[in-house]
DNA sequence: AATAACAGACCGACTAGTCGGTTTTTATAA
DNA sequence: TTATAAAAACCGACTAGTCGGTCTGTTATT
């Protein structure tokens, strides 16, 4: 096994010391002592500390929005794609928690170059979201009185919080969330004529109900 | 009339800046020349940067605590009572957003002795909200096989991601927005019983449903 | 031999906080 | 009312420390 790289250690290090002390409560002195290098071998690497922060959020939401674009093509129904896509949302915290946490914490300093990157694939995912509820509803699978983007963004924030109080290690894991997710915001969203389909009852106790 | 006290003043700005740029984007010299001041009239009403910040994070979480407590004492259904708080949270967002984008963005920076105190009311409110979901389960009205915690952190984080997206003056006003959100929670939280129920429907139909 | 990878002393810009001084407000007594 | 003393509010040049980034080397790789 060959040793790890430098550039990989030093997001590491990065990752876990911006998580707890914040991207400005983090010197480059204090990342490159920690990983055993250089001032030299840090700048070697990264042309900046904010290429760094960059680096860091595009890894993660890289991965989300390719997560979520499979899922989408993988399934066909509406219910199964947002179920699908929930669940590989959720199941990113076990990998990606320190990204998610700086992703969510500090990108208000990245700088603008940077951001438009990472708010174009942002938007993105947020746009297959929206598409699967407004397809859900046109199916008649979702209540059609709920407002595409509000409904959106309170899955995304449903979720998304998870990175405020989720301990990996915890009396939960991370399958269990996701399905209790999937099961409230099912709830939710079906409307009473798709949960008496025998299709979507027979997904969801597979899927969501453990009870 | 009497002239705004500079206190306020500087409050103001600070909060119209660390939402724009963040705590560390902005200095404590753009602060008082943004409000006509200087570093003394600063520093005779804080005793630091930090305590500034803390200031603001007491402000918003005093409030929101004690609203959540009075809608919990002003109501005796669980069902009556988790909507009123939902409410009443989500309204705060008119008057505290950027109180708030300071709030959940900056706290990683708060001082240990500050962040101590505001964590402590932070619990209280996480609590205030579980304790309804708890007796909205014994009283049969919300469904039992929710995990309190989960359920109650998911409604928390649905309400509060509201301050990544919501604009003041956009298309929908926060009293619709905290509609929504009612509705959403209840058809997830409210046992098939409950929602037969007449006086649930009723008040289903008054505060929630405007379809 | 040439290039890439890394080391670490050093620099300059920036910024929270200080401190001696000035102005404004308030309290009190004539 | 008015004079005056004391305190509170405010000013802004200055400081001391910090931190991202550079630059000149040295060591490893190809």
């Amino acid at each position: 096994m060959v040793e790890k790289q430098l550039k990989e250690r030093i997001i590491e290090t990065a990752l876990k010391l911006f998580e707890k002390y914040g991207y400005h409560g983090v010197t480059v002195d204090r990342i490159v002592t920690e990983c055993n290098t250089s001032k030299g071998g840090f700048y070697h690497n990264f042309k900046s500390k904010d290429e760094l922060l960059y680096h860091i959020h595009d890894v993660f939401i890289t991965y989300v929005l390719n997560k979520a674009q499979e899922a989408y093509a993988k399934y066909k129904t509406p219910t199964e794609r947002l179920c699908a896509i929930i669940q590989s949302f959720v199941k990113v915290f076990d990998l990606y928690k320190p990204h998610i946490t700086v992703f969510y914490q500090e990108s208000t300093y990245l700088k603008p170059e940077y951001s438009k990157k990472i708010n174009e694939k942002r938007e993105q995912f947020k746009q297959v979201i929206f598409q699967v509820i407004r397809e859900g509803i046109e199916a008649g699978e979702f209540r059609s009185e709920l407002p595409v983007e509000i409904t959106g963004m309170s899955i995304i924030g449903m979720v998304n919080w998870t990175y405020k109080w989720y301990k990996p290690n915890g009396s939960m894991t991370i399958e269990e969330i996701a399905k209790i997710f999937t099961d409230l915001i099912l709830h939710s969203l079906l409307t009473e004529s798709a949960k008496q389909k025998e299709e979507i009852t027979t997904f969801f106790l597979k899927n969501v109900s453990r009870f």
